[in-house]
RNA sequence: GGCCGGGUAGCCGAGUGGUCAGGCGGCGGGCUGCAACCCCGUAGACGCGGGUUCGAUUCCCGCCCCGGUCUCCA
């Protein structure tokens, strides 16, 4: 099969093909633990998933890494290089705040540990909700940062001091020397004398006068009051953003060069510019990673997200119910996440929730969770997974599958089935064996609530023909949530999925 | 201002130098006690202005709009 990316290192599609045949390494930029994931989060998450189900249909081994950073980094306060407050202090903030309000979600929120690994558990909560199969099935393919900062980051930046790429400066801080590696900016199309300093807000000059170049970005801050601190050859202290992901990679996948790299667009520049000067610095390559991969963000109603916008939704407000009104089964939100093409800004809306609904419903009906798989050279599932090959053409290849089910004989449940493998939204692959240490209202819901006994009841109004006293529990079942259908074998009520 | 991605029907979203995307919703019909589910049919589109061409939504140029980024946002 020729599968076929968009590269943002060289700006076009290209062939992929991995370094080792049969094998693909893959990183995947994770998560922040300071809060819990939102819903454009999880965009970038569900993309790397669905990139990764393709790539092992395609008859890849895939071996993934999403890290996650648990090392406390500034608050959006328009501070860098190791200004304003710690992340997890921040964190720690709101958590004590709920603990007022009578909500003990940890035990000591000053402790920046707890508040990571609390923060971590959730994430993988809704990792899981959400189907992630790295989550599922390889959590111990999620590297915590923390667990890195001594084995992994410290040697990676003494290597790039050696090298001369890094310098220790007057303030005691360790920096990366942007001069010192000719292709800084490839990736993102900037020049160091094209970029306006400062433009995005982000720079406290105080910070700036002890660099070489004001591009110059942070590897190792000195900081003996630092809540989260190491030893190290340049003062106890915490590490740069950066160099996390690029000492992970190389540490856990094994190797100097992978085959792709992803994370959301806003990575781009600074953050994977950064990580390729690090990676190519210490190992002297010409490639971090052949192929680079950014998802476009996700937009609310059509406007960006923002908390001061009021449109800032974490998985659990789309989940619980707090955003439409109703509880949303995992499998609708992970089909909104994942219907159009990475490379587009996908809008999330009440309306299309309820669209995903509709397509996760007939998906469902058409297909039960212990039908066998129809084989990889099956020609519709060969058509499906061409279609991805086209960099990921999701949207293009929901259209096949749509078209295939309007017909419905005995092959179909068996494609889907392998259809399901990438897409994800049958009960028994979202959502199962999760067991929350945060109540989920949908969770708890079902068990108040005998749907069960009011379908017998409507089954036997509707035989002695009394219709109104079946119309009205038909209506109390829908009042509750609930969508009823009438079938062959009498009325059967499902949670209705949004 | 630089760099990067995008703009396709009421909504969401593929794709193509000429003829079908697909989904939701709408309309008409079937099924139904009535509905829901399901099935069949159907209408409606390519941001704006130029250019190339027999023909442009598609290729080229300019503009407008949206999103990202310009050093710790997925």
């Amino acid at each position: 099969m020729d599968i076929r990316f968009y590269n943002s290192l060289t700006h076009q599609i290209e062939p992929f093909t991995p370094i080792q045949a049969g094998t693909v390494s893959m990183y995947n930029c994770g998560p922040t633990v300071y809060d819990y994931a939102h819903i454009g989060n999880f965009r970038t998450f569900v993309f790397a998933d669905v990139l990764r189900r393709f790539l092992e249909l395609a008859g890849h081994t895939v071996h993934q890494v999403m890290n996650i950073t648990d090392v406390g980094h500034m608050t959006d306060d328009q501070l860098a290089d190791g200004g304003g407050e710690d992340k997890m202090a921040a964190a720690a903030k709101r958590l004590k705040e709920s603990k007022k309000q009578g909500v003990a979600l940890i035990e000591n929120p000053d402790d920046p540990y707890a508040v990571a690994e609390f923060f971590t558990g959730a994430f993988i909560e809704d990792a899981k909700l959400l189907g992630l199969k790295i989550a599922d099935e390889y959590p111990g393919q999620m590297p915590r940062a923390t667990d890195h900062v001594v084995p992994s980051m410290i040697p990676m930046i003494g290597s790039l001091i050696e090298k001369d790429h890094a310098y220790m400066a007057e303030d005691g801080a360790v920096y990366f020397s942007v001069q010192s590696f000719p292709d800084y900016g490839k990736l993102s199309g900037n020049s160091l004398d094209k970029l306006r300093g400062g433009a995005g807000g982000r720079v406290q000059d105080s910070h700036q006068t002890h660099k070489r170049h004001p591009a110059d970005f942070l590897l190792w801050k000195p900081d003996a009051s630092h809540l989260m601190k190491w030893d190290s050859p340049w003062g106890a202290g915490y590490p740069g953003w950066h160099i996390e992901c690029s000492a992970m990679a190389k540490a856990i996948l094994g190797k100097d060069t992978i085959d792709i790299h992803t994370g959301g667009e806003d990575n781009i520049f600074p953050h994977h510019e950064c990580e390729i000067a690090q990676t190519c610095g210490a190992t002297g390559n010409d490639h971090f990673a052949n192929f680079w991969l950014h998802s476009r963000f996700l937009l609310v109603e059509g406007e960006k997200m923002s908390k001061s916008k009021g449109n800032f939704h974490t998985v659990r407000d789309v989940l619980e119910g707090r955003v439409t009104g109703r509880a949303v089964d995992p499998a609708v939100l992970r089909f909104e996440l994942l219907k159009g093409h990475y490379r587009s800004n996908i809008n999330f809306t009440a309306k299309g929730l309820a669209d995903s609904a509709s397509a996760v419903r007939r998906f469902r009906n058409a297909v039960h969770t212990d039908t066998k798989s129809a084989p990889l050279d099956h020609p519709d599932v060969q058509a499906f997974l061409e279609t991805l090959a086209n960099d990921l053409n999701i949207a293009g290849a929901l259209g096949i599958v749509f078209e295939r089910m309007k017909k419905s004989d005995d092959e179909l449940p068996s494609i889907l089935s392998r259809v399901n493998e990438i897409l994800g939204i049958l009960p028994t692959n979202i959502g199962s064996n999760v067991q929350s240490h945060i109540p989920f209202r949908h969770n708890v819901e079902a068990e108040v609530f005998s749907p069960k006994n009011l379908c017998d009841q409507l089954d036997a109004a509707r035989a002695e023909k009394n219709f109104t006293k079946a119309d009205t529990i038909r209506q109390q079942l829908i009042d509750e949530g609930y969508d009823v259908k009438t079938t062959k074998g009498g009325t059967v009520a499902t949670k209705r999925l949004a």
